[in-house]
DNA sequence: CGGAGCATTGAGGCCACTCAATCCAGGTGG
DNA sequence: CCACCTGGATTGAGTGGCCTCAATGCTCCG
């Protein structure tokens, strides 16, 4: 069966997101591009796909919508731990533990992609590059936490959520989902809130903070930077964790 | 030359670890000791092995010793985002990404290997369950690091000090370095500060009433825990994050 | 029209912060 | 041997950032 090119499109954001990593060749893009489109999956908002305990037999890589990792304690506090936008894994790797140490949920309706943990390794056993690229996007996840911890630990409320702000930016724009200075937000104050370890209330009134101050306009499900600059340095941002640039 | 019996004893922290991850053949553990005996240094107290921004080209295992990465912002607020203990790696695989996104530091003198980039990809080509052992070793550091983000996020400081506490007592319990209901704190409440996103006079405080509540003893570099049920129920501590068991 | 979900605002309280002083142990030089 | 210094632990006082509880508004939708 050959790959059409309105197949192509959906797929664009994997490509371009493990391409950032590693220079796929055309015969590995295209034997993932198959292997993508035999598992399509389609979910609704707010579901778990994978929850904390469960053992994992399967890759999901997203091509549309907005998930989140996330954790709970006994008593419903919710941690959020990251996001996964489209063109990432969900658990490229997660098999080789017994059980998810995490949930993962929708945050928007997510079309993703299943692919069986056997077809998965001949697939990356076929092309180095290729495996090299999962292990990349891997590795760059565990990147993201450590920032998130710092964030998380050591920035004020109004840093943290400028923080959030440019992290989503700059992670959504690889995959060429963001428009001039504007892209989606399609999530509610309450995951903002569990993302950045602030209360409901306090996160809203500290992005009324970021809207007084002319840095950001968040309405209708969108998020415009005025100056992202101006955001970066209110947020002590600096990208390299997010490893945009490769070392060849 | 062969391995002398003492030499097996200084390597087996991280035998220890590894083979609690994934059985390694004598053959494997053997290369991996004879690397491992070949890079031996030593650093002293308040080192940094690794800074932000460097890139990497070899991978070092601890033989002895505490270690943490950490993260600083520009105006010097730092947050300890991990700690490294004996057995483990300290970037098995950073070398894939271009430059490290955080610092490594030593926090007591240690001695650790440091294997060239070329020597470790040959040992675990020679070896697949080496090779899935240092890639679980990644996988728990990720695990981990999701952990803290919730204990960073979500715990209040006594949750988040006695959780860091029953951490530390679990990793170093497969290493064997525990003794009874003791182990070893050779960190100054600064670096506790640090690692809980706490200022040092707080983590003081939430320290005594640790000691108040009569959960732990603390003094003269070592930690006492009392019951520890008691202290993993007021840390809302569950170990499943850290695949202390094996799937198979 | 009523209800649900989400955003926003007000009021009051406490947890964790900062600043600053004190204590203590270990190490060093006179 | 002692005075001194330094790093770390501890304590006190005062403040404020972020919390909780609770009410209100808004929009969408059945």
């Amino acid at each position: 069966m050959p790959v059409s090119t309105l197949d192509r499109s959906v797929t664009e954001p994997i490509i371009r997101r493990l391409n950032a990593l590693r220079t796929l060749s055309a015969q590995a893009s295209a034997s993932l591009e198959h292997a993508v489109l035999e598992g399509m999956q389609r979910a609704g908002s707010g579901e778990d796909l994978i929850s904390e305990g469960d053992p994992v037999d399967s890759v999901r890589i997203v091509l549309s919508g907005w998930l989140c990792r996330y954790k709970t304690l006994e008593d419903g506090r919710r941690q959020i731990v990251n996001f996964i936008f489209p063109g990432e894994t969900c658990d490229a790797h997660a098999f080789l533990l017994a059980v998810m140490d995490h949930s993962i949920a929708t945050l928007t309706p997510v079309v993703y992609s299943e692919i069986k943990r056997a077809r998965f390794e001949t697939l990356v056993a076929s092309d180095r590059s290729l495996a090299e690229a999962f292990w990349c996007e891997t590795l760059v996840n565990s990147a993201i936490q450590r920032e998130w911890a710092i964030n998380l630990g050591r920035r004020v409320a109004l840093e943290r959520v400028a923080h959030l702000f440019c992290e989503i930016f700059e992670r959504l724009r690889p995959v060429g989902m963001i428009d001039g200075n504007s892209c989606i937000m399609p999530v509610t104050q309450m995951d903002l809130a569990d993302a950045t370890g602030l209360s409901v209330v306090h996160l809203n009134r500290t992005v009324q903070e970021l809207r007084a101050a002319g840095l950001i306009v968040l309405r209708e499900r969108t998020l415009t930077i005025n100056d992202l600059d101006a955001l970066k340095d209110a947020a002590l941002f600096s990208p390299s964790y997010l490893q945009l640039y490769r070392r060849k």
